[in-house]
DNA sequence: ATTATAATTGAATTTATATTCAACTGTCAA
DNA sequence: TTGACAGTTGAATATAAATTCAATTATAAT
């Protein structure tokens, strides 16, 4: 147990040999920034239920505006935003944009915390 | 092709057929709203560096702050957060509260996430 | 050409989230 | 029983993201 140096927590470092392990085996802070800016694409409802809409079919922007009840603007922002994140591909087709799941890892994950919000729910419940 | 009834979305529905079949196979909104709420832990670099970091060993407040560089405070916050979430667990050891992974769905989650993001940067380059 | 519709865009606004700050609780040791 | 430290908490502040709004582009039909 040592006082910790940094300038900024206000505390000592209790375990100093898992903290050293630790930050030995820790991924590097770029591609740690580049994961959870792949989860903020997830973590919004409104992209949650496109993706869930193109993973039954593919769509154009009028549809899903449709399906989700709200405006063209709001869910092509959300389409660019989905877009960026390489979670969903558009084709021209005419006036239209349609709309599908770039891969199966989209897929994959969904599937995935689905199971862990079963459980999770499970568990609250006894 | 019919003009769309909803007073929000300005717009026809295109494909009326898909849309109805879209929406017969959708989640139900409290379930998608669930999901987005599990991506929204997962959403910051602050808690993906926490969970990563977990994932090798368990820890203190204390050793996370030293580690991450941030003060306790903060830390615990977010501590808090993915407590509720379910995605961490802690138990307490004198004055210390030793945090660790909840389950394994974390640790699959990210295991995919980074491949996605793997692929996702091989196909940016070429 | 002109009009209508699909879609995008940027800026403004609104809303949600992260961090800080100060005060507090619980536990240990002198 | 007092002081020191680990951790938590709530309110205030700072920051980021979602939606709206108004304007614009692109394609198709009249």
């Amino acid at each position: 147990m040592t006082k910790c140096k940094c300038a900024i927590c206000d505390c000592n470092t209790i375990h100093d040999e898992q903290v050293k392990l630790v930050k030995k085996k820790m991924l590097d802070d770029e591609s740690l920034i580049c994961i959870a800016d792949f989860y903020k694409a997830l973590a919004d409802s409104t992209r949650i239920k496109i993706i869930n809409a193109l993973d039954k079919s593919e769509l154009c922007v009028c549809d899903i505006s449709a399906l989700l009840n709200m405006t063209k603007s709001a869910i092509s922002h959300q389409l660019q935003n989905l877009k960026e994140m390489r979670l969903i591909k558009g084709r021209k087709s005419g006036k239209e944009v349609i709309y599908s799941l770039a891969d199966d890892h989209v897929r994959q994950v969904f599937e995935i915390s689905m199971q862990h919000i079963k459980e999770a729910k499970r568990e609250s419940k006894g």
